[in-house]
DNA sequence: GCATGATATATCAGAATGATATATTGATGA
DNA sequence: TCATCAATATATCATTCTGATATATCATGC
């Protein structure tokens, strides 16, 4: 089959946490998850009425107000969860279009190029910024247990970014010697 | 517009450097571009023939043999590849199954968890080598002028995976401490 | 001669993106 | 008071891409 949908494994994850709406998912999804994983609405809304329909979760719709709806984990979606968590990792992909003009850089020329790694250092220097502040608040604040593995996603981003950071200045060195 | 076509600039870049086949397209995106990009036959095989329909790559039939189908580019291809790669990046993601599943660790506990970091670790480990000898490789072979950018992208893998198992040291230190 | 693995092209269901449409709520300030 | 704008909220769709499958040929070793 392809891929199994992991949009399904994301909500179930979030909704374990606490119940969200469709849009608080989103929310969730391009704040918390936002370094390691993405996703759409385009996604997520069909496949909560699939969890639904398959009752994964459960629905409160909000009779006044703007009628948002509400879901929440079922014992079965639970259990769903756990199954696909035990389970081995089946992808990690990193999909870099910077590293792609990079490889077909010759086309582009140096200062093309140069310019390429400038945009990327910026973008990764802001988000170091931003992950350096959610691990300062995780290592203050440490009353949920979920928190250590919070923490441990973050701590990967940072690693990752600095090294990333270091990166940056050896190619630009050795571009830039001529 | 949804995404754009990426295999389009993949295929032009590749036939950039040489001509190829739809097969051996495959086998550059899975060997040389493997750490950081991916693409299917299915994803291949069309952009091929819209791209010929187009006028952006020429088709060269093996008449006798089994009939395969060399690709080269043209004139218009290479401006169109030119194109893009002065465009700024537009995307750089990561989509780590693991670290989504690190995220959401509380449900699988402990030891589930270090499971996971072992695997990750391991795997990591494995592709580091890989990529030490395409790196040992690329130094001293320096014969075209590719050979600087494929390097430069070699060398972000090794410095990013160092970073990698620098943190799977760290995790399993934080998470065995109890 | 024949099994096996690599080469080679092609197709398709299912998954996900990114864009767009629509409507409501809350906050700002003129 | 009320206009405006951003944020909230759900929904849909064309396009892209994956991963699987089907089919056939070529090269190699036994």
């Amino acid at each position: 089959m392809a891929n199994e949908k992991k949009i399904n494994y994301v909500i179930l994850g979030l909704l374990n946490h606490e119940p969200l709406t469709g849009y608080e998912i989103k929310k969730r999804i391009d704040h918390s998850l936002k370094f390691f994983w993405s996703g759409s609405f385009g996604s997520i809304y069909p496949a909560l009425e699939a969890l639904e329909a398959d009752g994964c979760v459960e629905k409160e719709e909000e009779s006044s107000g703007r009628g948002k709806i509400i879901y929440s984990i079922t014992e079965k979606g639970r259990a769903l969860l756990r199954e696909w968590l035990v389970k081995p990792a089946e992808k990690d992909e990193l999909r870099y279009e910077t590293l792609l003009k990079l490889f077909f850089g010759r086309e582009l020329g140096r200062e093309g190029i140069l310019d390429h790694i400038q945009k990327f250092e910026e973008k990764i220097r802001n988000e170091l910024l931003i992950l350096e502040g959610y691990a300062a608040n995780l290592e203050k604040v440490q009353d949920e247990e979920e928190h250590k593995y919070y923490l441990l996603t973050v701590r990967f981003g940072i690693e990752t970014y600095r090294a990333y950071l270091a990166w940056c200045e050896e190619a630009k060195a050795v571009l830039q010697k001529d």
